[in-house]
RNA sequence: GGCCCGGUAGUUCAGUUGGUUAGAACGCUAGCCUGUCACGCUAGAGGUCGUGAGUUCGAGCCUCAUCCGGGUCGCCA
């Protein structure tokens, strides 16, 4: 039976303990016991650090003897005088200090733990993500919890003073069949209909701005029913924001205020304004992504002047079909790199759609992979191009300009996570702007639209939607952040016939329109302020934030690769019963 | 769905060319220890080598299938 609490009020964290002479009490966890024979020691934990609990010859006989029986993670609440230690730790927060103990309860025993709980654990993922709970635990799990917290806390605070309401939009929506997957939630009220978890709560915000609601902001849990990736969650969580009488830029500065503030006041860190800008196609063209990592260089160069005359039939056969010949020069002493280190660059770049992969490497001289179509100064001409010197390796891709800039956008950040010429303490901000507004869906052979329909083309464009979707780019944007797109944004259509002109250009009919978005397009017919906002990745924030390699780092209860929970063990089978009330054929159960 | 990587005591790992009884460290259990702080010392328990099949006189090791986890491409308006 264990020890009640009666008696004993919390007075301290564990890791406030710090003013000798003081009586407190204080509870946690038992991290570690060592037990001297004559002498204890218990280190006890909570989420906001460890103290040490000491026991001696003075101490109370019961009470040493309960302390001699306390184990790993056991629950303990204790009171005691705050003394000097004998010896100071150094290492810790409370280091100066012990509380010698006076009364101790065991309030929870604890079978051993399946890992130990500490700071730095070797302990396989899969492992601490079933027994999460325990995971939870360790400070670097707390610290970045915490720090997610703070994130969110200053998020409300400025907006809320920037005159933002905080309105909480439905989590059962309609389902629109555009996008990303929804995950469905079956109607019992009405058999075989179905709500769905919202993607975003891109509809209902706007609608709020028709409504007048000028200022919106909401944390907004989000579900997308796709593939998982290592910054990527099936349910995950977006700043999610609009604004009326706005212009993309109000919208933005607004976003860069709520940056700069965020960093300096979770992380004490600068971040000067306005944050840098670069458009879309600038992006595509010199870092082949349109998530650049702006921290190095490697940046793409067109090489299709300087090997127009090689006798080469890999290049000649890509500018002859309306490609190009473009390289990135890997500097920082990538010559280096060994031939079989080379090969599986060019099988990365197989992987991703080249065809293969010509290289430069110029460790004591210009070494040649294409060496004998080569004429008189050609190798001289290339590597000027892209200002190759000695230690330098050029990786040359000739193909369609699409796949060549995929391919060395890709190889670029392979390349400078091996070399490790990435500075981790930068936090390189960049807006992307006048994204494409249409997409060319190469299975259908048709333009689909590469944002929701209600975007707003620029100005400029207005004239070729029909005639040249290509070159149509829209008002929408995304804020990177390190190489990682953090946050998306745009004007949103408020006139009644541009959005029937996009409708038509999309090839949308009449009847689609109003069983997909008809609410929405009724809506604008009573007029909507001029609006627009963005959503912004709170989880992704957090994860370069707290330097996480994973969401699943900054996510409490995250899922895994197969979007299942190893702890809950969800998804799960449901009762018969339960799929009978909701008309749903009952299939043969484990 | 494709490609790549991983799976051996509770945990992290080692395990030679396929060869006797599969090892170490930490953790755990018991005992000792009056100032530890990654406490120390002594002893002990602990293994279906992810699972299944195959090759072989013999498989942790080789082959195939499969499950689980990670990364990535597709996908993510």
């Amino acid at each position: 039976m264990a020890d009640s609490m009666k008696g004993l009020k919390r007075t301290h964290y564990c890791g406030e303990v710090t003013e000798i002479g003081q009586e407190v009490v204080v509870g946690g966890f038992a991290e570690r016991v060592r037990d001297k024979g004559g002498v204890i020691f218990i280190v006890l934990r909570d989420r906001t650090g460890v103290v040490q609990l000491a026991f001696n010859d003075k101490t109370d006989a019961a009470v040493f003897e309960k302390a001699s029986s306390c184990k790993s993670e056991y629950v303990l609440m204790a009171k005691g005088t705050v003394i000097e230690r004998e010896s100071k730790n150094d290492k810790l927060k409370t280091g100066n200090v012990e509380i010698f103990v006076t009364d101790l309860r065991i309030l929870s025993k604890a079978q051993t733990p399946p890992f130990e709980i500490t700071a730095e654990t070797k302990v396989n993922e899969e492992l601490r993500l079933k027994y999460r709970y325990l995971d939870l635990r360790r400070e670097p799990l707390q610290q970045n919890i915490i720090r997610r917290h703070e994130i969110a806390r200053v998020t409300r605070e400025y907006f809320y003073e920037n005159g933002f309401l905080e309105i909480e939009t439905p989590m059962m929506m309609k389902s629109t069949p555009e996008g990303a997957r929804d995950y469905l939630i079956p109607s019992r009220v009405h058999p075989g209909k179905f709500y769905a978890l919202p993607q975003s709560p891109q509809i209902y915000k706007q609608l709020l701005m028709i409504a007048g609601y000028d200022r919106y902001i909401q944390l907004a849990r989000c579900f997308r029913d796709e593939d998982l990736r290592a910054d990527r969650q099936p349910e995950f969580t977006q700043i999610d924001l609009e604004m009326s009488f706005v212009e993309a830029e109000d919208i933005q500065s607004c976003v860069e205020g709520f940056i700069q503030r965020v960093f300096k006041e979770v992380m004490g860190v600068e971040i000067p304004l306005p944050l840098p800008r670069m458009t879309f196609a600038d992006a595509m063209n010199r870092y082949g992504s349109d998530k650049p990592d702006t921290r190095f260089g490697f940046e793409i160069n067109d090489i299709t002047d300087a090997v127009k005359d090689i006798d080469f039939v890999v290049f000649k056969s890509a500018v002859e079909s309306g490609g190009s010949v473009r390289a990135i020069n890997v500097k920082n002493g990538a010559a280096a790199y060994t031939r079989k280190e080379i090969d599986k660059l060019v099988d990365h770049a197989k992987g991703i759609g080249a065809k293969g992969l010509a290289y430069i490497r110029w460790a004591d001289e210009p070494n040649c992979s294409f060496k004998k179509f080569l004429g008189e100064g050609d190798l001289e001409k290339i590597c000027a191009a892209v200002n190759a010197e000695q230690g330098d390796l050029v990786l040359i891709c000739a193909d369609k300009t699409k796949t060549v800039l995929s391919t060395l956008g890709a190889l670029r950040l392979i390349c400078a996570k091996k070399l490790g010429v990435i500075d981790d303490s930068k936090y390189n901000f960049l807006w992307i702007t006048e994204m494409p507004f249409f997409e060319y869906d190469e299975d259908n052979s048709t333009w689909v639209a590469a944002h929701h329909p209600f975007t707003m083309p620029m100005e400029e464009c207005m004239d070729y939607l029909d005639s040249d979707p290509a070159n149509v780019r829209a008002k929408a944007w995304d804020l990177v952040l390190n190489g990682t797109e953090l946050s998306s944004g745009s004007m949103r259509i408020t006139d009644f016939e541009l959005q029937q002109r996009m409708f038509e250009a999309l090839g949308m009919t009449d009847e689609e329109i109003q069983a997909k978005f008809g609410f929405l397009v009724d809506a604008y017919r009573y007029a909507a302020p001029p609006h627009g906002g963005m959503g912004i990745g709170l989880d992704r924030l957090a994860m370069i934030m707290c330097s996480a390699d994973s969401l699943r780092d900054v996510t409490a209860f995250p899922k895994v690769q197969n979007a299942s929970e190893l702890m809950s063990e969800c998804p799960s089978v449901v009762d018969n019963a339960n799929l009978e009330v909701l008309g749903i054929q009952v299939t043969e159960q484990e």
